[in-house]
RNA sequence: GGCGCGUUCGUCUAGUGGCUUAGGACGCCGCCCUCUCAAGGCGGAGACCACGGGUUCGAAUCCCGUACGCGCUACCA
């Protein structure tokens, strides 16, 4: 097996959408066999028809595929070893538990589940772990025969032998050790004939030649459960590694309820893939140095199991929101410019049509000064529609009661000049702090409230040549009709 | 309750017995740059390495215990 080329999986449940912590687990695991040239299959566990959601396997996909997180094996890819949805492979797992009871490693149960729920009551008022009590262990196997012709629903359950150390090496934690005695009779094939989690990912990853499993902490408990299934088929197990868990603030197991747990949520925020991605895999791992900001292809060549955590990490935003930034930084003018356009039809200027060309400047101008792409449109906006009012602040400050005047006679100068360039912007205000014997700060910060409503922005220079001759002049109008 | 795992600045982390008066990053604060806001540059505050014992000439690093946190304890994954 070690020398076999590595193959790792990502087996998510379809409950509806991706979780960020799912997210992690598939890049690790893609990570992991990029780097070690192997091959990364996505399998599909939806062995839980009560949690049956429509349109959830298509929505993992395509959230994967937006992640960039692409697979070489997956139920819509096909491969040697499907099917990759584990509805369809009930077949495989009977016929496996099957085994395991002809060789008594399970056994039939006829227990209701009445019967188990006052087992447990008890088990719990005596404070002793709730465990089922072997009851159907001693069915003779007539009576087996009776209750399965009777029709009689039933569950297979594992055989636990009682009395043994559990041990296995933990790639991330090391040698980890539990006694026999609190590992549960499993059931293994449901009263609906479905297996449970525990049988179908030891049978699948045996059968699709898993060599490596990596999975998130909350697995490290019943790790024993699947040991014992290994044993019991006679397989040889893979490596386990057991990934940190994502936290809230609170160090709790992230969860919808403080904040937003699925890929799309950030997705449709407006996050890259790329920041996210490289956000995700610094939770949990580091190569050792102080990089932290990664492309893709960083990751894949200085990934390594070995650097994993063993600690939970705290899904920090802020950090995200400076990779974002940095991502976003990496862009051509280009790239950003189909992500503005694609932003445009959903923002409220999506009616009004615009050049490339007027576009590009305005990315050159705002693109150090927003963390996302539409964050243009809400810093930007007086690229896009005349400024409804002053900022009061800006107000206060910036005007006095020269500026009318001193703004009045800067337009009428340009509207001298034919089509002015910036630098025509720029001699034409110095011209008018001159003849006023003023700071060039007198006219430039009303004439960027007459223009933009705001205090901040890009170089008044820019702005004025970007919303050009007309526009500036109509704005100036305005601001004077309105103050004044 | 039982079992398991974990515990270095607010957060992500470096650190694998002496190089550490514990390094970096995000965030925060200040300065510089500057028409403003950012970006960028520079600097600062911020961790008695959960606590208590040991081992050792020497421990964040090794051992034991305690506390706390988290996970699991389903015919859910």
């Amino acid at each position: 097996m070690i020398n076999d080329i590595p193959r790792v999986r990502f087996a998510p449940s379809p409950t509806g959408y991706l979780h960020v912590g799912g997210l992690r687990t598939a890049l690790y695991n893609y990570l992991f066999a990029r780097n070690r040239k192997g091959k990364f299959i996505l399998r599909i566990e939806d062995t839980d028809r009560n949690r049956y959601v429509p349109g959830a396997v298509e929505n993992l996909i395509s959230t994967l595929s937006w992640a960039a997180i692409d697979y070489d094996e997956g139920p819509d890819k096909g491969g040697e070893y499907g099917p990759y949805l584990q509805s369809e492979r009930l077949d495989i797992y009977k016929e496996h538990a099957d085994i395991l009871v002809k060789n008594k490693k399970a056994y039939y149960c006829f227990c209701s589940s009445e019967r188990l729920t006052s087992l447990r009551e008890v088990q719990q008022k005596q404070n002793i772990q709730s465990m089922y009590d072997k009851h159907c262990l001693d069915l003779s196997e007539e009576e087996i025969k009776h209750n399965l012709s009777e029709g009689l629903p039933y569950v297979i359950r594992l055989n636990v032998e009682h009395g043994k150390k559990i041990k296995f090496n933990d790639h991330i934690r090391g040698e980890v050790e539990f006694s026999s005695d609190v590992v549960d009779d499993q059931v293994l094939i449901k009263t609906d004939k479905y297996p449970t989690y525990h049988l179908a990912n030891v049978v699948d990853d045996h059968l699709m030649k898993i060599t490596h499993v990596i999975r998130g902490e909350e697995w490290l408990s019943s790790t024993p459960k699947h040991v014992i299934l290994y044993k019991a088929f006679g397989w040889e197990t893979p490596v386990f590694a057991h990934l940190p868990l994502l936290l809230n603030a609170d160090r709790s197991k992230l969860s919808k309820r403080q904040g937003d747990v699925a890929v799309e949520d950030y997705k449709n925020k407006g996050y890259l893939k790329e920041a996210l991605v490289n956000f995700v895999a610094l939770l949990g791992w580091t190569a050792g140095d102080d990089k932290e900001y990664y492309d893709i292809d960083e990751l894949i060549s200085s990934f390594s199991l070995d650097r994993v955590n063993k600690s939970g990490a705290v899904f920090n935003i802020e950090k995200l929101n400076w990779l974002n930034e940095e991502h976003l930084r990496k862009k051509t003018d280009a790239e950003l410019l189909q992500m503005l356009r694609s932003e445009l039809k959903d923002s409220r200027y999506s009616g009004q049509e615009y050049t490339d060309e007027y576009l590009l400047k305005v990315i050159g101008v705002m693109k150090e000064r927003v963390s996302f792409i539409k964050e243009i449109f809400e810093k930007g906006f007086y690229f896009f529609e005349e400024p409804a009012s002053y900022e009061e602040a800006g107000v206060k400050k910036r005007w006095n009661i020269q500026s009318a005047e001193i703004l009045k006679q800067y337009a009428e100068k340009i509207e001298q000049v034919g089509s002015p360039t910036k630098e025509d912007y720029e001699n034409t205000l110095k011209d008018t702090a001159t003849h006023f014997n003023t700071g060039n700060g007198n006219v430039i910060h009303p004439l960027r409230l007459a223009v933009s409503g705001v205090g901040g922005g890009p170089g008044i220079f820019d702005i004025l040549y970007i919303i050009g001759k007309e526009k500036t002049l109509s704005r100036i109008e305005t601001i004077i009709k309105k103050l004044t």
